[in-house]
RNA sequence: GAGUCGGUAGCUCAGAUGGUAGAGCAACGGCCUUUUAAGCCGUGGGUCGAGGGUUCGAUCCCCUCCCGACUCACCA
């Protein structure tokens, strides 16, 4: 970044003259407030504010509306520029006549810049080719901006809207966000996306009676999914602490502790890769609900995530790429292994380790040491069937060794009641019939403990505080986890997990 | 971590097969009271990502490093 360097420190430098020069005239360039009446968008839906031509100027409602200058065309003793609000844009008339001569000459035409925040007031009237415009009566500096923005070009050419000198570079975008968001107004519409996706999920979840609760996010055990953590330390305490990589386990105590539906909005922390799919935190939502199984979890991820994708396009249908993904009721339900068989012809049920070693070597997955049986069949999953599985489905049934968390399938032996959803190739839920039984809980644990001797780092430590928990008793429950990140890529139409944060991680700049 | 591509003015980009760089917009000085990438005349602005090497001379060639995008590997 060079905003610091010599060339920026010209336009930079000449801003700042500016500004003292609004001091030296009697104009305060950072006033504490203006009143707004008026947002873009509202005056460009109501043709009723318009002045027609037999009214008086003094007839017509009078408008107040704030924003940034994005362009600016002056001709002498007139103006046009069009403000920026957060809402859209709206142009400006602005003459010398009707604003004065200081205010035009010096502080709007000689010390204002494109950028700078501004309030205008007056009326809205129709210009000569048509476009609804406000003819300022009234100017106000509201925050005069010491650099530069991008400043993007809007034009239209041959019937198509082109834009030139667009604030394109993916860097500077993720690190100034505030500037993409000021330049790249649609931008704004995915974020708004995002959080409306996730009222929606609270409103569904609320109207079903569950409790949004909050769970810590420093743990001094970490557990509820296989991920390497990031590790501090709590200096009174003298006591090493992990950030959470989940929140299960919480929330189950929660359980014990008699509330029959809990779920948290859940900022994790994974000490993992970056990707297109990865942040080292991310978001996932947690419920669970008490005399449940997965069965039931099923109907229910289906009905919210379907009435999720009505309220953000009205339509259970969202376009996603090239894909049209459609969220209708109901999602196709497909047992892990009968999904296996069907992409790849093999049947990796009920095979012993070198059975399945030698069907992976067949199907070309590159294998490690140290892979268990469940691993194993997770990347033929990955690797044959996930990504093909654009429309949302459930997968279900999983090899018990990949779950320590779900209870043993009550037909199926070697699984456990679990279920992912898949969707435009990704999970983007993961949820079971959660496993309530003290000594099957830690008979599994000391299976993960075993792995971790033998070098998995990824696999889960012994609980001793949520073992005694679930020996006072957690009731029949089902456990969901969904993907708040990798949902609102689907439902804004975001090919990379950034797009969907507003700061997502990046190196330091040196 | 590996591979591929990239980093030139505030923004978007061009360019020189080695002789220290251009355009449009932005900025600055003018003209211009219904424009819309407003227009017209003029001006300034860059250690060409950083460091080192080769060379009379490097932004260009070589090496190392930094940053990014994409793909691949682990994880959601």
């Amino acid at each position: 970044m060079s905003n610091t360097e010599s060339s920026v420190s010209e336009q930079h430098e000449i801003r700042r003259e500016k500004l003292h020069k609004l001091r030296e005239l009697g104009y305060e360039p950072y006033p504490y407030d203006f009143e707004v009446t008026h947002k873009s968008k509202y005056i460009l839906d109501h043709p009723k504010l318009i002045k027609q031509d037999d009214q008086d100027e003094e007839d017509v409602e009078k408008v107040s509306v704030a924003g940034r200058v994005m362009t600016r065309r002056i001709m002498g003793g007139s103006t046009f520029f069009n403000l920026q609000d957060s809402e859209g844009t709206i142009q400006v008339y602005i003459r010398k006549d009707d604003v004065g001569e200081e205010v035009y000459n010096k502080v709007f035409k000689e010390l204002t810049d494109i950028g700078d925040i501004v309030g205008v007031k007056g009326h809205v009237f129709e210009t000569g080719t048509g476009e609804t415009t406000v003819w300022a009566k009234e100017f106000e500096m509201l925050s005069k901006t010491l650099r530069p923005i991008p400043v993007p070009k809007e034009v239209e050419e041959d019937g198509e809207t082109k834009v030139y000198d667009a604030f394109t570079d993916k860097e500077q975008r993720y690190r100034q966000r505030y500037l993409d968001l000021v330049v790249n107004p649609e931008v704004r519409k995915v974020f708004e996306k995002r959080t409306e996706m996730v009222q929606a999920m609270r409103n569904y979840m609320n109207d079903k009676g569950y409790l949004e609760v909050e769970t810590p996010i420093l743990q001094p055990i970490y557990g509820g999914a296989s991920a390497e953590p990031f590790v501090t330390h709590h200096n009174a305490l003298d006591m090493k602490l992990y950030l959470r990589i989940a929140n299960e386990l919480y929330l189950k105590r929660l359980i014990v502790g008699g509330y029959e539906g809990v779920y948290e909005f859940s900022k994790d922390f994974r000490n993992e890769g970056l990707s297109r799919f990865h942040n080292p935190e991310f978001t996932q939502v947690e419920l669970y609900v008490a005399y449940k199984d997965y069965n039931w979890m099923m109907d229910f991820v289906e009905a919210m995530v379907e009435s999720v994708a009505k309220a953000l396009h009205g339509s259970t249908k969202v376009q996603v790429g090239d894909n049209e993904i459609d969220f209708a009721r109901p999602w196709p339900r497909i047992p892990m292994f009968e999904a296996i068989e069907d992409e790849t012809g093999k049947d990796l049920y009920d095979k012993d380790l070198e059975e399945l070693k030698a069907i992976a070597k067949e199907l070309n997955i590159e294998l490690e040491e140290n892979f268990g049986k469940g691993k194993i069949i997770d990347e033929v999953f990955e690797e044959y069937v996930e990504p093909n599985l654009i429309q949302p489905t459930f997968i279900t049934d999983y090899p018990i060794e990949m779950s320590p968390l779900a209870k043993k399938h009550r037909e199926k032996e070697g699984l456990v009641e679990r279920f992912e959803c898949i969707c435009n190739g990704k999970e983007i839920a993961n949820a079971f019939s959660e496993l309530n039984d003290p000594e099957d809980q830690r008979e599994r644990f000391e299976e993960q403990a075993q792995l971790r001797a033998e070098g998995d780092e990824e696999a889960m430590t012994i609980d001793e505080d949520f073992l005694q928990a679930l020996e006072y008793g957690m009731p029949p429950t089902a456990g969901l986890g969904i993907g708040i990140d990798r949902l609102a890529m689907i439902m804004t139409d975001s090919d990379s997990i950034r797009d969907v944060l507003f700061f997502p991680q990046m190196k330091p700049e040196k």
